[in-house]
RNA sequence: GGGCGCGUGGCCUAGUCUGGAUAUGGCGCUUGCCUCCUAAGCAAGUGGUCAGGGGUUCGAAUCCCUUCGCGCCCGCCA
């Protein structure tokens, strides 16, 4: 079973072994559907209701059945028939020695899976280069950048991409506040997304006052997209600046974005021009006073309108055209595309698929929708002004976490204290979005948000400090042989506890790569950080002595890589101390 | 009008895809624990018609139907 982590070499060889039961007894399941008992009742149940109609036998009686015939050989220790379950126990010894040897050869590693070969091109974040980034889109980097990491320790070869609009609407807008409005320096901070957005926020209003204005916009628009030298400098400077100011957002959240595509490159290189001709040649393309639509009804595309539209009267191309020349551009370059996206865009997306049929694409994008973050008085707004900005966030967030150790620590010099206070609070911002499933609304609330305590960043780098400070006055590092050899020493249920978590740290990371999901991981860690701070309060570990001291100082670097490697996936510091 | 998603103790939340053992954790509140590896911790208690109703099933938070509430969408905007 190269290749397999200890837990899952377990879990295949459970299967193996009831499969061969079952068929003793001459029965079949399709899906075993291992489950994992409540505490304290072994490592893998199976459930043997399914089976009760076709053995003609209650289903207890069937788990006695199979709890007597199973062998106990390789890792499994022993089957146990409990109210309708077969429970199966692992041979603790075996499963302790292979995953300290695991995780203590691997470190850094520990938790990863056989490299793939797989292109993944995860796209996130994406926001309009108009406004500093608020905490509503903030749940895109926070997603993304934890899913790419995720992916990445399972074993695909991921590349973030950032896919800038500088073309559009929006732009022009900008481009219009930038050459007509006098604002001056109004902004919040120093800080160019701070600044610029003022202009497009003054576009906007002079806009909605004024259908001249509204018209000067239309012919930008227009200019910006037939190449005017002029409006695409002013254009691509503001996008830039404002850009670099997100990004300047991003890296204080740890995220760091590899790749970046310029909307107006594909009008630049043709390659809009290209899917509009293919588009043109589509069936399903038709005509409605010179702006050309595809007539989506036929692919289960319902509501009001079912037009989707890809070149305006004038022949301007549309948000969507382009974002279809994008994941053509996508695909070419990755075998797996993978897109974050706000729930407004899912009716987007399902369009985008079935013009990428009529054009036929076999290829298709992926998306993780998440749900907005909102205000307890309403959604927020970078037009109308109403959001909580990233770095008001940060901030508010990091300063808080600054008197938080403070109250804590009086040996610290000022530096360090900083230190930890950034390490902490960025961590308790990233961690109470990553937390919650995509898909659920966020009310945001000052409150939560600064909560260290509980199911919390701070919780679980604590448990990884504390690991590191035994290890640091251990003043030496566990022998990974003596320690292997040292396993039967872990006798105590807290230790025993603790690793079979441990060994799990494989398994969740490759769930949470297959299913696009951070939040179990979020789970898992507060999960993993609980049962480390119940081994830290009952075991001893300095205060032990030979074996038992080498095995427990084994288990404690275990729980640091595995505490240190869910930290880093879900984008949050790890530190030695706080 | 139509489509998609969400609804789990006072508050936040896991589990829902793939139906199974007394529904997971946290916050809050009450109460214990620092001569002992950092108390951002540990332990005990409190608190639940899994939005309501119907159905399928030996068994439903989970699947189906329906009602209600909330969010998002149905632009020659992005």
């Amino acid at each position: 079973m190269a290749g397999e982590d200890p837990f899952t070499a377990f879990r295949s060889e459970v299967e193996a072994a009831l499969r061969a039961t079952l068929q003793e007894l001459g029965a079949e399941l399709e899906d075993l559907a291992l489950e994992r008992p409540p505490e304290g009742m072994g490592d893998l149940a199976l459930p043997c209701f399914p089976l009760a109609k076709t053995l003609r036998k209650a289903p207890n009686a069937i788990a006695e059945d199979i709890a007597s015939r199973l062998r106990s050989t390789g890792m499994i220790e022993k089957a146990e028939a409990k109210g309708g379950y077969v429970n199966i126990h692992v041979r603790f010894d075996m499963l302790a020695g292979s995953i300290l040897e695991k995780a203590l050869s691997l470190k850094e590693r520990f938790g990863s899976g056989e490299p793939k070969g797989v292109k993944v091109l995860l796209e996130h974040t994406s926001v309009n280069p108009t406004g500093p980034i608020h905490i509503g889109r903030a749940r895109n980097p926070i997603i993304g950048d934890t899913i790419a990491r995720i992916m990445r320790l399972a074993g695909y070869d991921v590349t973030t991409e950032f896919y800038v609009n500088d073309v559009g609407r929006q732009v022009a807008t900008m481009a219009w506040g930038v050459k007509n409005l006098d604002i001056g320096e109004t902004a919040d901070r120093d800080k160019d997304d701070h600044r610029f957005v003022s202009y497009y926020r003054g576009a906007n209003e002079k806009a909605d006052a004024d259908p001249k204005v509204l018209a000067e916009i239309d012919d930008l628009l227009y200019k910006l997209e037939h190449g005017d030298p002029e409006t695409a400098r002013i254009t691509r400077e503001t996008s830039e600046r404002v850009l670099d100011g997100m990004l300047d957002s991003l890296r204080q959240i740890n995220v760091n974005i590899d790749q970046f595509t310029w909307e107006s490159r594909l009008v630049e290189d043709g390659s809009v021009d290209e899917v509009i001709a293919k588009l043109v040649g589509s069936d399903y393309c038709h005509e409605d006073e010179g702006a050309r639509y595809l007539e989506l009804e036929t692919f289960g595309i319902s509501g009001r309108e079912t037009k989707w539209v890809f070149t305006r009267a004038d022949g301007t191309s549309l948000y969507t055209t382009r974002d279809l020349a994008y994941h053509l551009d996508k695909f070419a370059r990755s075998d797996v595309a993978i897109n974050i996206l706000g729930e407004d865009q899912k009716l987007g997306m399902q369009q985008l698929a079935a013009a990428l049929t009529t054009i036929g694409s076999d290829r298709k994008p992926e998306a993780v929708f998440y749900a907005f973050v909102s205000l307890p008085e309403g959604r927020m707004s970078t037009r109308k002004g109403t959001v909580v900005t990233l770095d008001d966030l940060i901030d508010e967030i990091v300063e808080r976490a600054y008197e938080e150790v403070r109250k804590r620590r009086t040996d610290l010099s000022e530096e360090r204290m900083r230190e930890i206070a950034r390490t902490v609070g960025i961590g308790a911002l990233r961690y109470n979005i990553a937390r919650i499933q995509a898909e659920k609304q966020i009310v945001f609330k000052w409150e939560e948000a600064l909560n260290f305590e509980g199911s919390s960043a701070p919780f679980v780098q604590y448990a990884h400090a504390r690991a590191c400070s035994i290890l640091r006055k251990a003043e030496k590092q566990a022998a990974a042989t003596s320690a292997v050899a040292a396993v039967t020493k872990l006798t105590t249920y807290h230790e025993r506890e603790l690793l079979k978590l441990i060994a799990r740290l494989p398994s969740v990371i490759a769930d949470c790569a297959e299913g696009r999901k951070a939040h179990l991981l979020a789970s898992y860690a507060q999960e993993l950080a609980s049962q480390f701070n119940q081994f830290y309060r009952y075991v001893p570990v300095l205060r032990a002595e030979g074996d038992t001291l080498e095995a427990r100082l084994a288990l404690v670097e275990a729980a640091k890589w595995a505490l240190g490697n869910a930290l880093g996936c879900l984008g949050l510091d790890a530190p030695e101390e706080m």
